[in-house]
Order: structure tokens, then sequence, then C-alpha cells
DNA sequence: CAATCTGAGAGGTGTTTCCTATCAATGAGC
DNA sequence: GCTCATTGATAGGAAACACCTCTCAGATTG
């Protein structure tokens, strides 16, 4: 077999020429490199066979750069200073929190929690470079898997292998009616049981915020109303309060949902509250996940705090 | 002792680590690089291992960069880049009579010769790029023996160790006298004996030159004129033409310097006619020797072509 | 649940690199 | 002119490294 490939000179070699091309003399060279003078020679001869071509000039006594060697040292010391950007840049980048990251998170959850999120993470981890995606559970999921995303803010638990999740907070759904129903005129907590005889709108598919109303209704023998679907929280909130049936809806949506002057009645429900629990997730084989972990904790501090529009939940 | 050293990648590491960005897979990237997947995964392992950084997410099915791994793909492609620049500059250069060179030549030369010369070169090594310093001869032996000049136009024998000399051409001396001299009267070849007889102006100390027109001077018992040197060879002509005695003129110089209306009659001598012979010379260390020798064979070459404004000799 | 594909690990071999000791050539000093 | 110190190159052997083949455990796919 023929040896096609032609061998490329190596950082040692280069190093070794450079620093022969500097003192213009092997032994301090060596010395300056903490190397014996006979390893610098073999290693500069290495390099000019490797190049077949001669690049420094020897006498016993003296040492000169040919005009190759001039040239070679000019494109050698610009490799090694690629190599130190790059050490230097791995230094920079290995103190925590520090570089661009990927957070995908559920609409049911987005547009409650991140106002106040997003300015928390800012002042707490600056250099943080946080990428937001809102996407439904099941595609922020593969994306996770797929590695488009490092961070994933939905409801647990995820069901995925090979995900870590922290919780964060656990919400109770309340019960969203027309103002003008007649539940309206009580205002104690609700069995369950009331589901059975209402219209229930749900989200469409792909929403874990349906699935979990779905199984509430499965489990007291309810079922949801199939002809409407509302596409967002917003959307469903606006079916709701225009009479056409009711609905679950997480308790972080009720400030901004109700807010506005909108016809609408919400109720609690006696235990064993509905409800569902939002965390935190991502990829166990993650190089981050200490960060991550961190990440976590402070939210969950942040909450506690009361600096963030959920309720603190033992 | 401590290994005080920080180990840095190779350049062996980095491709391996950018095969498999770019792959996001070990086995294809190790198919790529034409090595074996261990070999590959450790190399990678090394890498991430001197940089204390985790640079590739690895499941048993999946393959992701890191934040880290992704901003280290971007600089090891830098080097790597580098790395090719080198060897490309090198395989640029690699081919003969490319790049700089210095060339030195001396003042009772350069006048006469570089003027035909240098577009000789320019045309036969048009990416030859000389640069031509004047000085003694004195002065550019050292420099060439110091690095400083690749190659020197000057008489020889330069009776230097380690040098290479070719010569180009021989060339006689002329007497040189003031047009209104007795010696103005005949016109045949003179006897260097003449020279006994008269006041002999010379050039000052460092010129070849110089010593070669004591040397004969020497050889006939004659004595030159303590007096008066000339720091030029168009100077030391306007003496003798101004009156202040007579001196020997190279064959070279002889169109130049009595083209104008000088004042200044020449006679050659009878053999043994006093000459000197001019040639190239350079280290005999240099890497580029073979081509500094066609460089001299060009330059013969034009002389017999008499492309050159000096006399062919045998 | 079997088949298949992933990256990692173990063991052994060949090459490379490095060191110490030594050499021939050069130049400085007496 | 002779001696001696200094230069880079060379030789031989030990250590380190990289590589390959074989193999494995875990995950995905049908």
């Amino acid at each position: 077999m023929f040896p096609i490939n032609e061998p490329t000179p190596t950082l040692a070699q280069l190093r070794a020429f450079l620093a022969v091309a500097d003192h213009l003399h092997f032994r301090e060279a060596a010395v300056s490199l903490r190397m014996s003078q006979p390893a610098l020679s073999s290693a500069v001869s290495a390099l000019e066979e490797t190049l077949h071509t001669q690049l420094l000039e020897r006498t016993t006594r003296k040492v000169l750069l040919t005009p190759a060697g001039d040239r070679v040292a000019v494109h050698a010391a610009r490799v090694l200073k690629a190599v130190g950007d790059l050490m230097g840049e791995v230094a920079h980048s290995r103190e925590p929190f520090h570089g661009p990251a990927h957070l995908g998170v559920i609409p049911t959850v987005a547009p409650y929690v991140l106002p106040a999120l997003l300015p928390m993470f800012a002042r707490r981890f600056p250099r943080l470079k946080l990428t937001v995606h809102e996407a439904k559970t099941e595609t922020i999921l593969e994306e996770v898997r797929e590695g488009r995303l490092d961070l994933v803010l939905l409801a647990l638990p995820t069901e995925t292998a090979g995900l870590v999740e922290e919780p964060l907070y656990d919400e109770d759904f309340l019960l969203a009616f027309p103002s003008d129903h007649p539940l309206a005129e009580g205002d104690g907590p609700l069995d369950r049981d009331v589901l059975k005889g209402l219209d229930i709108v749900l989200l469409n598919q792909g929403h874990c915020l349906r699935e979990q109303a779905i199984d509430v209704c499965r489990e007291v023998g309810a079922r949801a109303t199939a002809a409407t679907y509302a596409t967002s929280l917003p959307t469903l909130v606006q079916l709701v309060a225009g009479g056409l049936g009711v609905t679950l809806l997480p308790e972080s949506a009720v400030p901004v949902e109700t807010g506005k002057r909108v016809r609408l009645a919400l109720r609690r429900f006696q235990p064993p509250v509905p409800g569902r629990t939002i965390g935190l997730a991502y990829r166990a084989s993650s190089a981050r996940t200490p960060e991550y972990a961190q990440l976590a904790k402070a939210v969950r501090g942040a909450i506690r705090a009361r600096r963030l529009p959920v309720r603190v939940t033992s």
C-alpha cells in the first residue's frame, strides 16, 4: 500500500521550530521548551521532513532561517495562536452559567410564568444566553431528546427516558364557567362530580393540559365535548366566557385570563383537587446537569420568595 | 515536582473531534478519518481530558455537541485551517526561484552591471523577489556570513570559508588618465611598468578595487598617491580627468564613465593584463544552493549572449 | 422479544518520542 | 599554532503513546 496520506506537522513540531526560530539557537530553545536539545533537533528535522522543505540553515556555530523557514514561522505562530485562543475560550466557558442554552416551554405555562421568570434569570445568571421556544409538550420532548433544546419547562412527569425532572411547583385546576352559569350562585369548593353534568371544552391535540383534563373527566365519569377545541388557553377562556361550556383552568393562568373584564367565573374543587406539577427537565446526559439543577433550585427559591406568580406548595 | 505545564491538545485530537462534530456519529467519523472507532473515541476523550471540559453528550444512540463543544469546534476548525494554510504556503514556496532573496553588490560593480542584470532576473525568475544592497566587500562578506544577505556579487576570490563562489566574468583593468596627458599620444597596449612613473589615485579603504590596484602597483614597484582617495568610482574618474593622477579602471565601467564628455583617455595593458574576476557567492549551507547555482548559470548565459555589458572571457 | 446498531472498554503490538552519552566541527583565547 | 569551550548532530535504549481487533452493555426498531 502507498502512504497516500501526506503527514501533517504536529503542534509539538511547530512549537519546536518556532522556539528555534526565535532563539536561533537549539540549546536555548530546548531549555525554553524544557526538553533536551537532541529531542528538539529531531523534532525540527521531522518537521522539515514532513514539509519536504529545509527551514533552517545550520552550521555548527550558527542557525539561520531559510526564506521558506521565515514564512513557515509566521504560519506556525498563527497555528499556535489559534490553539491558544481555543484554550482561552475553553477556560472562559468553563465558568458555569456561561454561554447559550435553549429553553422550551409549553404554551399553557409560558405566558403566565415567563414574564416573571426571564428577568429573574437575566439577573441571577447574566452570562447565560437563554433562547426561548414555545411548543406543545410532544414537540418539546422530542426536541430536548434530539438536542435542539437543552432545558424544558412543562408538566411532570414526562415519562421520557433519559430526562432528569426537577419539580418546581404544583398548581390546582379551577373550574371556569360563564359568569351567568348556575354554578355562579355558590362559592364553596365543588366536588369533581359536577363535571359529569357539564359541557367541557378542551384544548386541541398535543397540549398536555388537554390530556390532564381528560384524565380528570375519566376519573369522575364525565365526557368532554367533542365538537369544539381551542388552540390556546386565551381562546379556550373566550369560548367558555362565550357560553360554549366549562373548562379546567390552571391556577397560574387565572390572574392573566380574568384580569380583563371577561364574563368568566371560577370555583375551586374539594380534595382531591385536580392539578398538575410543573417542572424543569433536561437530558441526564447533558454536560451541564449541575448547572441546570442549580437553575431549578433558583426557580424554587424565587417561588418561595413569592417573586413568581405561582402558589407555594409545601 | 508538579506537572505545572498544562498539556495542549494535539492536532490529531482536534481533527478527531471535528470529524465527530461534523458527523455526530463516531463510526462514520472514524471511517472518514480512516481510523478505528475506538481510536477515535479515545482521541476525543483525551481532548476532553486535556481541556477539562465535556465537548460531547453521548448516549448509546446519539451524539450531541455541548455548548462548549460547539465553540471548541469553531476554534478547532480555525486551527486546522491555519495548518492547512501553512502546508499550502510551503507547497507554494517549494517551487524554485520563489520568494525573497537579498543580493549584495559591491559599488564598483553595481552601477555598471545591475541595470542590465536586474531586468534579466525579473524576466527569467519573475517570482524571485530580489532586494539589492550595495556595500563594500568587507561589509558584504560579513552580511552574507551572518545571513542578512543570501547572494553577493563581488570580486573573487573572497577567501571566506563556507562560501560557494561562482565566477561570472573576468574583466581587464585599463589605465585611465587625463586626455591631455603625454600617454594620450600613443594608443597601443602599455607595459605595466609605466605605472612606476605616475601618480596613482585610489578608492578609499574597504573597496576591493583599491586592494587590487595596490597589488598591481606592488608587483611593478609603483606606489600610489597617499594624498587623495575617492569614495566612489565616478568620483575617482573625475579626479583623474581633473588631472590629479591616473588610475586603473575596470573595463565594465568604461562605457558609463566615458560616455559623458569627460576629459579622460584610456589605454589597455600588454599581457599580463591586470584585471579581476567578478562572481556570485553564497553560503554553502544555504538551502537554495541549487537555485543560486542556476542563477549564476543564467548570468553566464546572458553574458555569452552579450546581453550584459561585460566581455565574454573564454 | 429478537435483531441491530450505538459508543465504550480490554488486551496486545508497533511506532514514536524522549533522554543520556557522545561526536565532529568551529571559533576564541593564549 | 595550539588548546579548549561550544555548537548542532548522532546512537542506543527506555518509556509513552496510539492504534487495532475483539468484545460488551444499552437503546431502538420491527
